[in-house]
DNA sequence: TCCACTAGTGATAACGACTATCAATAAATA
DNA sequence: TATTTATTGATAGTCGTTATCACTAGTGGA
């Protein structure tokens, strides 16, 4: 007991939270983009734009932001995090391009059936990740024309 | 031209393969494993059995036997990439336990409608990932009895 | 308003998975 | 058996991400 009183976390889980100029500016870019980006592509992007914050903080910041649910992640391909800043709490899933980042939401059929297998099969616990890559219609357009 | 006549590529695009007593050696420890490994797993598990087998050739026959098709692939939730020896040449996907390995194949219901909704949004070039991980009966019994 | 406290920052080292390099080795073929 | 070259293994390098730690700057109280 080191006898500060405390603000007894509010919710189920305390976390102070301080509100930064680098956690702002780097929701900020993330919502004026509006579809996936890697830490690394973000890094990049802020500090083209004057904002000298560092590798470390966006990651700190992005997965903090992930936990509390403010953001949405999807794993690439290859292995790489993209994020993005979705207004959706509720679990969904993406359609990404591949070559832009723009995502669509869409709600595969698989939640219920998820449930039924897992039972059937045994296994409990169970989490899932679905994700879908694609081409874009613009982005394809303009490939053509190229 | 080099005069060599060469088994002028009997499949689509020819690659020598030449077999080694170190690709036998891993497709072996994968089909007794059964289940899903990481190559670094993999490689440990060769190396404690005698074998002195080095990394580079272990993700190199990995990565060739998952291009040919003979095993399967799949991504954990922390980007590590799994494998295991697979029979089944056709696409299907998997539910698998967190803690050994072990799979069930499964068949979501989610390839045509994958490309409805693909196509019904202007995305051309569709891959997907559909990753389904879990604790299997066995495991979480002996987990209770601990 | 000033101060103490400490969450948050940033530079950088470290980490882990994976790949490239390259000399040496060992299958296949003549 | 000799020749060719795919394959190997040790290791350095790459890349994304996290840990470390001294320092900075929100925040709440005096």
């Amino acid at each position: 007991m080191t006898g500060r009183t405390g603000p007894a976390d509010s919710e189920a889980t305390r976390k102070p939270r301080r509100s930064t100029q680098q956690k702002s500016a780097i929701s900020a870019e993330l919502s004026t983009l509006g579809g996936f980006v890697s830490a690394q592509e973000l890094h990049r992007l802020l500090n083209a734009s004057g904002s000298g914050i560092g590798v470390a903080t966006v990651y700190r910041q992005l997965n903090r932001l992930a936990d509390d649910g403010e953001i949405d992640t999807v794993t690439s391909p290859d292995g790489e995090r993209l994020f993005r800043s979705c207004h959706t709490a509720e679990h969904h899933h993406h359609i990404v391009c591949r070559q832009c980042g723009t995502a669509v939401e869409i709600s595969p059929p698989v939640e219920q059936w998820l449930d039924d297998v897992g039972r059937s099969n045994g296994f409990t616990a169970i989490s899932h990740t679905f994700e879908v890559f694609g081409i874009c219609a613009d982005c394809s357009t303009s490939a053509e024309t190229s």
